[in-house]
DNA sequence: GCAAAGATTTGCT
DNA sequence: GCAAATCTTTGCC
C-alpha cells in the first residue's frame, strides 16, 4: 500500500517528509493513457525495469512528475504521485518552491505568494510535489527503496488509523480513448486538504477502495 | 528534419 | 472560465 506511505528527501536539517495522499496508476502497454503505450522508448525505459525505482519526466515543457515503478521487469507500470501532505521540512519545501518559481517568473511576486500558502498546498499537485522536493529528471532511475537514497519511500508508521481511500477517473488524460479515460485508477485520501483538484477530493462519486 | 501535442500550473478576463 | 508559458518526445514527411 503506497497511499499513506512517506516520501523522504535528504537527511539532517534539510530533510523533507511528506505523506502520499493522492496517486494514479498507469499499467501495461495496453493502457492508452500511459507513456508506455508507444512501447519502450528512451524516456520511459525505467518503467520496463525493476520495481521500486523512480520514473521522472517533464510535462508541458516545465513541470517534473514523479512516479514509482511497480511491476516486475518487462511489464511497464507505475504510480504517479499526484499530491503529498507535508509532515516535516515545510520551510525547506517553501524555499524549494520559491527557488524554482524564481527561475521562471518574477521572484518577489512568487516569494510572497508561496510564503502565504497553507502547508497543505505546498505539494498538492504532481508538478508541485517535484517542486517542493527538488525532484528533477536526474532522479530518473533512482532506487526509492534503498535507505541511503537521496529520495526514498518509507511505510506508514504502524498503528496509524486506516485511511479513508476513495477512487475516481484519472486527471489530465483527455487524449486517451475509452475505456482508459474512465478507469477509476486515481486513488486519494477522501477529504484530505492536500489532495489536488479542488472539488474532486471527496468520496461519493467513486467507491471506497481497499 | 519538422510539426504537433502533452499524466500542469498560474494569472487574467 | 480560458489561455499562456515552455521544451521534450513522438510521429510523419
Amino acid at each position: 500500500m503506497v497511499l499513506g506511505a512517506l516520501l523522504v528527501s535528504g537527511d539532517g536539517p534539510g530533510r523533507r517528509v511528506g505523506r502520499i495522499v493522492e496517486l494514479e496508476a498507469y499499467i501495461g502497454l495496453e493502457d492508452m493513457a500511459s507513456h508506455a503505450r508507444f512501447g519502450r522508448t528512451k524516456r520511459n525505459a525505467v518503467m520496463f525495469g525493476p520495481p521500486g525505482v523512480a520514473y521522472v519526466y517533464l510535462v508541458y515543457g516545465m513541470h517534473n512528475c514523479l512516479n514509482i515503478v511497480t511491476e516486475a521487469p518487462g511489464r511497464p507500470a507505475a504510480l504517479l504521485i499526484r499530491a503529498v501532505e507535508p509532515v516535516a521540512g515545510e520551510a525547506e519545501m517553501r524555499l524549494a518552491r520559491i527557488r524554482r518559481a524564481g527561475a521562471h517568473a518574477d521572484y518577489e511576486r512568487a516569494r510572497q505568494q508561496i510564503e502565504r500558502l497553507p502547508s497543505s498546498r505546498l505539494a498538492s499537485g504532481p508538478g508541485l510535489v517535484c517542486a517542493a522536493f527538488s525532484i528533477e529528471r536526474g532522479h530518473d532511475g533512482l532506487d526509492l527503496c534503498a535507505g541511503n537514497s537521496e529520495l526514498r519511500l518509507c511505510d506508514a508508521p504502524a498503528g496509524d488509523e486506516p485511511l479513508p481511500v476513495a477512487t475516481g477517473p484519472r486527471i489530465g488524460i483527455g487524449f486517451a480513448p475509452e475505456p482508459w479515460l474512465s478507469r477509476p485508477w486515481r486513488f486519494f485520501v477522501a477529504g484530505n486538504p492536500a489532495v489536488s483538484v479542488p472539488g474532486r477530493n471527496v468520496a461519493g462519486h467513486g467507491q471506497v477502495a481497499e
